[in-house]
DNA sequence: TTTCTCCATGTTATATTATTACATTGAGTG
DNA sequence: CACTCAATGTAATAATATAACATGGAGAAA
């Protein structure tokens, strides 16, 4: 196993314990200097984010946190997912109603998308900057972009290749 | 009044009853030509759609549909409206989970939306040819981009005005 | 210390969105 | 005529999300 280096995340081998820890302890860290709080549900959740490294349903994540030994109403699962998107530690895919662990944590949120219809894996990438022009133009017309939310549905690499075999 | 030239669509005013009819001529035609089979539920949803002119939820148009005397089951929405989008006459506003008719019909589709948090306005744009280079990107790294969703979230002109009022 | 306040969590209930599965109908074909 | 197939009718339920109010506990204010 190996560590990615690529700003494409989520179809790569790399060290899952490493990243896990190095996510945890950057959440960590910036949740100290911003002085938010990151509870004990929120961490959790985090961290089942970062080790299934996958979107995950809320309520897959609500099943987790039972095991745990967590309450298990949806609102608790909501809750902390809307704490970690609100500070960019995850985000929603809104095309699956699901969340993943930001994979870019600390960057200058962007982000874009992409889904594999096949495997359901999804990749985090850096939004380019063409989205820069597409958020001029709106601006030009009067419209103020706040947010963008850039998915992309296809094939993954390994997928396509599996099916070529 | 006038067809609108810019492919800035939805806060701009325009002469409602024949922006519909044109859809609606232009929908049956383009369903004749491809043997695609534009029936009444289908032909209604997509005119209170049209009508409406902004983005619905899948309840708010069976709820039209029972009043127009359809029957009022999901799936009888659902379906008309899978085949509306489907075949390009509709689309889904997945950050809203609703459906907006297409403003640019007959266009070669790779829309982006203006979603407005105020007014809960939705206008359609075309996304701009610098959306290629993110799928050049992303097809340099073996994933093969089958569609793009772009919705970008903000305040529309008309919300921007009311506030500084 | 005591009380207050506020954030986080617990809990119940319900709203909203979407799909599965099977029955029926009706137009066009062989 | 009866077969087929797409479209629709219908019932049931799954999956996603939120509202509303109660509880608890840490730290500030008195």
């Amino acid at each position: 196993m190996n560590k990615k280096t690529s700003t494409l995340v989520g179809f790569k081998q790399h060290n899952h314990g490493d990243c896990l820890e190095n996510a945890i302890n950057t959440a960590e860290e910036y949740c100290i200097k911003n002085n938010l709080n990151l509870t004990p549900i929120r961490k959790k959740v985090l961290e089942l984010l970062l080790h299934e490294h996958r979107a995950l349903g809320a309520y897959a994540i609500l099943a987790m946190l039972r095991e745990q030994g967590f309450s298990n109403q949806p609102p608790v699962a909501y809750r902390a997912l809307d704490f970690l998107v609100e500070h960019g530690f995850a985000h929603k895919i809104e095309k699956l109603n699901a969340f993943v662990a930001c994979s870019l944590p600390g960057a200058n949120h962007s982000p874009a998308f992409l889904i594999c219809k096949k495997c359901n894996m999804v990749a985090e990438t850096q939004s380019s900057p063409h989205n820069i022009s597409f958020k001029e133009t709106a601006n030009a017309t009067g419209f103020q972009i706040e947010h963008t939310i850039i998915e992309a549905q296809g094939i993954c690499q390994s997928c396509v290749e599996i099916n070529q075999v």
